[in-house]
DNA sequence: TATTGTTATACTCTATAACTATA
DNA sequence: TATAGTTATAGAGTATAACAATA
């Protein structure tokens, strides 16, 4: 029978984490938009746009992946592509005007249940919890780069 | 342009549960399983069995979509159905004696892993982050029943 | 030759709703 | 009537690999 001291934290950090994606999985579809679409979105949102490649890496979604939202959001006219100026191969994303507004509509909403979420957290306990979160993650990618 | 003290740990937990599920998905995938599969397989691990509307329950899995991952695994013979004794609408799902035993490969290599990335901590930080973690969920989940 | 993004394939998950069989 | 699962449908994400255009 497993038991670990550590395997309620890492309980804790899945549902802490799917709780939160609840909610903003439902905000998001009821805008029509899915996960991955919105992560787009908010990726792009308060920037100038951005390459595809820039994109990938940011949002975690494969290049091949990519493609396909970005048509979704191009056929919903919420963001565009321009063939990049330094290199043709390139091609950069920004956000349409209908995109800012969502953009804009939608985030503020996001914030108000994110910060109420928080609303009990002191600066300290946030500092706190955030550098532990910290730890944890780069505890995560080291083992990834050096399986010992 | 936004700036909210809670941006980063916000960000932090996503970061860190993407980079969790980033390795755990890959260790997944290399079994040929995916990850609903996979919470089923962890689910059933460890227990006799149970019943449809349970597993949905605590792998936040809708019905419509249990039922092609079950099929899915039975058809690799690591799980099983059984008609329920007590009620023949329900249905009985439990691990094969071949499930058991991938469960049995797998988790232990899964537990490493974590139990490298959290060995660091002492066990004062793990109640420390449990605790916070608990508090931010609970608030999360508050404001989904009360939105005020 | 290497890189950027697209295309193609095959599979899986998702939400939703209608349906069957029990209760 | 209500509930437990299944089936059906349509859409979307995923991994992977081959491909075109450009560097």
């Amino acid at each position: 029978m497993v038991k670990e001291r550590f395997l309620p934290v890492l309980r804790e950090l899945a549902r802490c984490y799917q709780a939160f994606e609840l909610h903003s999985g439902r905000h998001i579809r009821s805008l029509g938009l899915t996960s991955a679409q919105f992560d787009i979105i908010a990726t792009l949102g308060n920037t100038p746009g951005m390459c595809c490649g820039e994109l990938g890496e940011k949002t975690l979604i494969t290049k091949g992946t990519l493609t396909g939202v970005i048509d979704r959001l191009e056929s919903k006219a919420l963001v565009e592509r321009e063939t990049a100026l330094h290199d043709r191969r390139s091609v950069f994303v920004k956000l349409t005007p209908a995109g800012e507004q969502l953009f804009e509509q939608v985030f503020p909403a996001h914030l108000a249940f994110i910060r109420q979420g928080f609303a009990s957290f002191t600066d300290d306990e946030l500092s706190a919890i955030q550098n532990m979160l910290i730890r944890l993650r780069e505890a995560f990618i080291q083992e990834e780069k050096d399986p010992s």
